[in-house]
DNA sequence: ATTATTGTATTAATAAAGTAATACAATAAT
DNA sequence: ATTATTGTATTACTTTATTAATACAATAAT
C-alpha cells in the first residue's frame, strides 16, 4: 500500500481516504482481515492512535467492522457495501446541487457544464 | 439581512457565505456600497474583527473591493462577476467528478443519478 | 486644520483539532 | 493457566484556528 501522506490535511483523514478508496476499488476484498492497528501504523509510519482514529472513523461508515480481539475486517456484506456507495453518491450529489444552485445555475446549466467538462477531459 | 448564525461552523465562514450568496443573487447590486465593518458587525452582533475577516476573505474572491477610507463596494465589473461565477462552478464540478469517480461511478452513472435526483425533487 | 469615519495591523486570549504516550481489557493462541 | 495479540480508553501535549481587544493609519467631511 502506498501511504503517501502530506501535510495539507490531517493525517488521519488522508489515511481514511486511502483505505476507503482501496476498499471501494476492491483492492481489499470483502471479509478480508486488515493488519492490526499497530502494524498498519508502523507501515504508514504514524502513531498508532492516529491509525486507530482513521479506522474507527471508517467503521462509522460501515465499511469495516471489528471483532474485539481478533482484529478488523472488511465487511463481507456486499449489498451493504453497494448500499453505502449509493448513499455516499447521493450525499455528494445533493451537496453538489445545493452549491450549484447557490451559484444561480439551472438544471440545464448544470447538464451543459458537465458535458462541457467531460468533453474537455476528452 | 438575515444573519442567522449557528455554531456548526466558524462565524466568519457563515457570514462570508451569506454575503456571497446575496451578491450572486443580486440582492447587493454592482457598485453598491456596503455598510462599514463596524456597522455590519453590530448588525450581525459579532466582533468587528470577525466581520473584517469574512469581508477580507470575500475580497480575495474579487466579489468586493475596498477603497481605503471610503468603504467597501460590490464589484461593478459585471463581466468579472460572471467570470468568477463560472470559475466557482468549474471548481465545484471538478471536485464533484473527482469524488464520484472515487466511488467508481461512470459518466453514465452520474448522468443517471442526477436525473433521478431531479425527478425525486420533482 | 480638525474631526469623524473608514479599513487595517498587531497582539492576545480562547477554543478546537490533531497527535502522541501510556495504560487497560478482552480473548485467541499456546 | 499463561502469554501474546488485538482493539480501546484515558490523558496529556501540541498545533492550528477562531475570536476578541486595542491601537494604528488614511482620508473624506467639516
Amino acid at each position: 500500500m502506498a501511504w503517501t501522506l502530506d501535510d495539507s490535511r490531517p493525517i488521519y483523514l488522508q489515511i481514511e481516504d486511502l483505505i476507503k478508496t482501496n476498499i471501494i476499488a476492491g483492492v481489499y476484498q470483502p471479509g478480508q482481515k486488515l493488519p492490526s492497528v499497530r502494524d498498519l501504523a508502523a507501515e504508514a509510519a504514524v502513531n498508532p492512535n492516529t491509525m486507530q482514529k482513521a479506522l474507527s472513523e471508517l467503521e462509522r461508515s460501515g465499511l469495516v467492522y471489528t471483532q474485539r480481539t481478533s482484529g478488523r475486517f472488511i465487511t463481507e456484506d456486499v449489498s451493504k457495501m453497494t448500499e453505502l456507495k449509493e448513499q455516499l453518491a447521493r450525499e455528494q450529489i445533493q451537496l453538489f446541487l445545493k452549491n450549484m444552485e447557490q451559484l444561480g445555475l439551472s438544471r440545464e446549466d448544470i447538464r451543459r457544464l458537465l458535458e462541457k467538462e467531460w468533453k474537455e477531459e476528452s
